[in-house]
DNA sequence: ATGTGTTCCTGTCCGC
DNA sequence: TGCGGACAGGAACACA
């Protein structure tokens, strides 16, 4: 489910109630997500200050005190929701425990943050902060399309051999936080087929892709992500950048650019979406 | 080294 | 309504 803008809005949404604060206790209903949880991970993680709430890729990490960092990754349907705080008197009710509720945090200032996954492919750690950019999950990835590393001439030594390039923009060892989604997004935008092999790519397309990438993240993380199914921000609201898709999740609807039926084929098992007209 | 297909899991929706 | 199948924002893993 969530790509790179929908776990930025996550942890923007964390962070007022998590940077700076203690965790007073934690509850961990289950040994396993998609792999086992860290050994004694309540006990481990209770007492301690979140000094920082970062993110790389999809991926948000919290380090605490003590130079330990909370990895945590939300899968397809993970959410990290905020409840408590505001109500702050004695009246204010703790909502119930809702299935799938894996950990609970129980932080400073009477607010509570739950992690909550029905299909569990989410990932929890728990690593040293001075090495956490080595752990297995975290030292293959690309660069980060928002950032300095990642430009025309780095894509370009990139996209080689005959895998179609929705394939390479999905592997986040190419660049680190495109989905299913703004990856169909951002080839419409750069007026790329989805079948085109990445190493067919000329340069003037790649010189397209790097912005069209960039616009699109930014433009979703301004709108607080998308949500389709599961996606919810840190307060339980809906992100509305669904309300923008130009192909995604659009299967014969107009192409907004020239009318033609947006079409969709399955790549690697996944679907894409493409308008064959204006994507060549 | 590449490229592709399968797998994990639960929930929802659609057609019969 | 019930039931089966398709499908879902990810990515590791196993294999050609």
């Amino acid at each position: 489910m969530p790509e790179l803008p929908e776990v930025e809005t996550v942890r923007r949404g964390l962070l007022p109630v998590m940077e700076g604060r203690r965790i007073l206790a934690a509850t961990v209903n289950r040994p396993d997500l998609r792999w086992p949880l860290p050994e004694r991970l309540a006990g481990r993680i209770a007492g301690r200050r979140v000094e920082r709430l970062r993110r790389r890729s999809k991926y948000i990490l919290a380090d605490l005190e003590g130079e330990e960092t909370l990895l945590l990754h939300l899968g397809m349907s993970g959410r990290m929701l905020v409840s408590g705080g505001q109500l702050g008197d004695f009246h204010h009710v703790v909502p119930a425990a809702q299935k799938h509720d894996h950990i609970v945090l129980e932080m400073e200032g009477n607010v509570r943050v739950t992690f909550n996954d029905a299909r569990r492919f989410g990932m929890v750690d728990l690593v040293a902060t001075g090495v956490a950019g080595a752990h297995r999950l975290l030292a293959g990835l690309g660069p980060e399309p928002l950032g300095n590393g990642f430009d025309e001439a780095y894509l370009a030594s990139r996209l080689k051999g005959r895998a179609p390039v929705k394939a390479a923009l999905l592997d986040q060892r190419i660049v680190a936080g495109l989905g299913n989604i703004y990856v169909s997004e951002a080839l419409f935008r750069a007026g790329i087929a989805p079948t085109r092999t990445a190493g067919s790519l000329n340069g003037a397309e790649v010189a397209r892709l790097v912005p069209a990438i960039r616009i699109v993240l930014e433009e979703a993380i301004a709108a607080g992500g998308s949500s389709l199914r599961d996606y919810r921000q840190a307060d339980g609201g809906l992100g509305y950048f669904q309300h923008s898709f130009r192909v995604y999740d659009r299967a014969g609807q107009p192409c907004p650019a020239c009318g033609t039926p947006v079409a969709r084929l399955v790549q690697q098992g996944r679907s894409s979406f493409w308008c064959p007209a204006c994507q060549g």
